[in-house]
DNA sequence: TTGTATGCGTTATCAG
DNA sequence: CTGATAACGCATACAA
């Protein structure tokens, strides 16, 4: 019992395919009657049309691939969350990749989505070196890095952001403070965060310092520094880990320390309702992703790149 | 500038399309100057061959359809980082469907992945009434819920999660102990933890009552039970609106009040390293999850329905 | 070891 | 209003 073609509807309904794909398509001009008589016919062999064909004829997949480090992490998840929705808004699916912040993954899966056909791709997979986006002419959007000049940037206002946290824990009393960062890489905006809240403390006369991300980071953060104030988290996961090592050593926020974070993804405000952070604004920077990316596939001729910034928000919570 | 095919690539390398096609595959004796030759064409070219011809011919997409309600929950955002990246190991590919909960858009999807010729697909939406699922002779695998007589499901063990849980409060001295949950819906396993709550509570001889999630479900909680000493509830995100409710009220947890959470996502896990919680074993899930549909889709004769059951652990945090 | 012809399921073109 | 035919890019059976 193999899955039933156009030409087995046409051969039940009585036409030829060419009818039945008219019928299916809605193009032309067709007798009520055999478009009832080609229906039926579907409806009683069970049948979908072959999109894989379909998409081999008129070379468009309506599929869009996206590349970013995990779905694990909240953040991630919503931003695919609402990427998925606007691309099934307007009639494209989403082939998921999880690069794991491998360079390696990320390089096979961009092979693979062109191979796919894909007809447009969105990475915020943020690894280093990947030439492949260089050569492609396929129309990408990144999120958050610049991949080559001409792949256009989506990305919240990282400088605003880190100038919004370093201020409010400036104004808050604190001198002391310290910021917390990924390891530096070229060519990435998020770093941005890190320049904002140097200048920012730079501007107020203020000593600044920041850790980078390794084993033991955290310890010698709490050693290190035991006159400290307050700590800008560079995300809301590493906001959550200060917290709960400073809880840890009985130093009580936000009285003894403050601590603001970074991203505002929905599950970590419900989660840590209380935690102070800077607002990315997800779903915004979704729907803009796609339209871009829209942009590109519709005219992929006199496309001009642009890069967007979207604005965030301050959210004073509890911790600071 | 368009595309190159295969039969450019063999223009070019001034062979037959065969040949290139040989050397793709690795299929067949060729001579070893001519894989040169067509190597160093393809390469010259930027060549991918086209998946989907591909796909329309052998009649496979090695894509595996994934339908959970969203990736912003940890949870399913972790099972689903799992699933891809089990399937990535396989060589297949992963089209993700976020069905918001809704029903008309889960049939949606269903209906979608069946025109694209995925190979399979892993069902964790948990809506009621569709039917397209008994319908379907596709390879399914579904997560925590029953959807049709021949469609196996993978789960881990809610009953024994919802007594481990129930147990432990009642070892740490609590009596009056509530359970909050979904509302209730027939066929889905993971009403399986409320039976078990309430079976070891009648089982001590203790009073059991479940509060089904509603827009008042809280406070209704807190006000009409002033004497409560714990609550199990069905996932960690619920139970987290309690620990915060009760913080609110100057509840203390765990002097006043026990909370225990289910799943135990690790993003959860590390925003709140104390909460005591049913771990999941989430990374398994996957794995099993992806066996059992490839065993459907590799011999879809005689597949005999087996559905599985994992083990889940009990996490004592500092919140019980 | 390599090439020719055919078909996968669909749609567009052009005739009727 | 409807049908025959070719084509999308690739892989197989069959020849050479």
């Amino acid at each position: 019992m193999k899955k039933p073609k156009l030409a087995d509807v046409a051969k039940l309904a009585e036409v030829s395919p060419t009818t039945v794909s008219r019928v299916l398509n809605d193009r032309g001009y067709i007798g009520e009657k055999t478009r009832k008589k080609v229906y039926a016919a579907m409806e009683e062999l069970n049948y979908y049309p072959n999109e894989i064909a379909r998409s081999l004829f008129i070379n468009k997949t309506f599929i869009v691939g996206v590349i970013f480090p995990t779905t694990s992490n909240p953040f991630y998840g919503q931003l695919i969350y609402h990427l998925e929705n606007v691309c099934e808004s307007l009639g494209y699916k989403v082939l998921l990749c999880n690069s794991g912040g491998r360079e390696d993954k990320e390089r096979a899966y961009l092979e693979m989505l062109q191979r796919h056909q894909v007809d447009g791709i969105i990475a915020g997979a943020h690894n280093r070196g990947i030439d492949l986006y260089k050569k492609s002419r396929m129309p990408i959007v990144s999120f958050d890095r610049i991949l080559a000049d001409h792949i256009p940037v989506v990305s919240s206002d990282n400088y605003r952001g880190g100038e919004l946290a370093t201020q409010h824990l400036i104004d808050r009393g604190c001198k002391k403070i310290i910021h917390i960062n990924g390891p530096r890489e070229l060519e990435t905006p998020a770093n941005l965060r890190r320049d904002a809240y140097e200048d920012t403390m730079k501007k107020n006369n203020l000593p600044y310092r920041t850790y980078e991300i390794s084993d033991t980071y955290l310890e010698d953060l709490f050693n290190e520094n035991l006159d400290l104030e307050a700590v800008f988290a560079s995300d809301d996961m590493i906001a959550s880990k200060v917290i709960n090592e400073a809880k840890n050593r009985g130093i009580r926020v936000p009285e003894d320390l403050k601590v603001i974070g970074y991203d505002g993804a929905e599950a970590v405000r419900m989660l840590l309702p209380d935690l102070s952070t800077i607002q990315q604004p997800i779903e915004e920077i979704a729907r803009v992703s796609v339209e871009i990316l829209m942009e590109q596939i519709n005219q992929s001729d006199n496309f001009e790149v642009k890069n967007v910034t979207l604005p965030v928000e301050l959210i004073k919570g509890k911790t600071t």
